[in-house]
DNA sequence: TACTTGCGAAACCGACCGGTTGCGCATATA
DNA sequence: TATATGCGCAACCGGTCGGTTTCGCAAGTA
């Protein structure tokens, strides 16, 4: 099953995952006490994380501890960048007609 | 039914009207011609878009001009920019290692 | 006025999604 | 060794999703 960035990150549950393990590794069973959700449907999540390597995972024993992989966000930002560089000269191009109806306020 | 920003740019379709929408305004039977679906198909992501506030329609006679809210992007980049923060405080760390390095090199 | 065209709404359908329960397996621990 | 714990996997289920076809309405056009 081939998965997408942006359809995982289209999960509640799956961006606080993210939100979660992005400041420590964490293992199923942690992050299922955080949602009010059984351990096997976490493990559903961290699974799709998984397929779309947005999640790093690490065997201690008998536990699997999560991280995120920080790396593959840098994806939907290059995404973004499209369209930040539209509404950035938006912003310019309003800053301009600002300064133009300054302008012509004090001319008057 | 809520929408959200990010349930919005999760399908392919969608993410592609958007890319389409963002250039120039377009009617929905102009973008199915670019899409192999048919116009409701393209009505009801639009449909989507609208409910999530990521497009602004105008009417024109009987043709509706459908436009990208460029504003609601930023939504996305307000999520995003609590990651950007970690990989870049990474990379200046990598940066930080690797001068160090140099130096260690240097001083042999 | 009759006809065409552009559109949204609704009904329907197969596929997928997010959740559950119920395993089986590997790793501690008594 | 027997038992408890942490995990993934599979089967199942109701709801949603992305698509279609069909329809009705409003706006141009003959």
């Amino acid at each position: 099953m081939r998965r997408d960035v942006f359809q995982a990150i289209a999960d509640p549950t799956r961006r606080a995952i993210i939100a979660l393990i992005a400041i420590q590794a964490m293992t199923p069973n942690a992050l299922a006490d955080k949602f009010d959700i059984t351990r096997q449907a976490v493990s559903k999540h961290l699974r799709i994380l998984s397929e779309c390597e947005l999640v790093r995972q690490e065997s201690k024993g008998r536990e699997i501890y999560y991280s995120l992989e920080i790396e593959k966000m840098k994806e939907i930002d290059e995404w973004l960048s499209r369209y930040r560089t539209i509404w950035e000269t938006r912003m310019i191009q309003l800053d301009d007609l600002l300064a133009t109806m300054k302008k012509e306020k004090e001319d008057n």
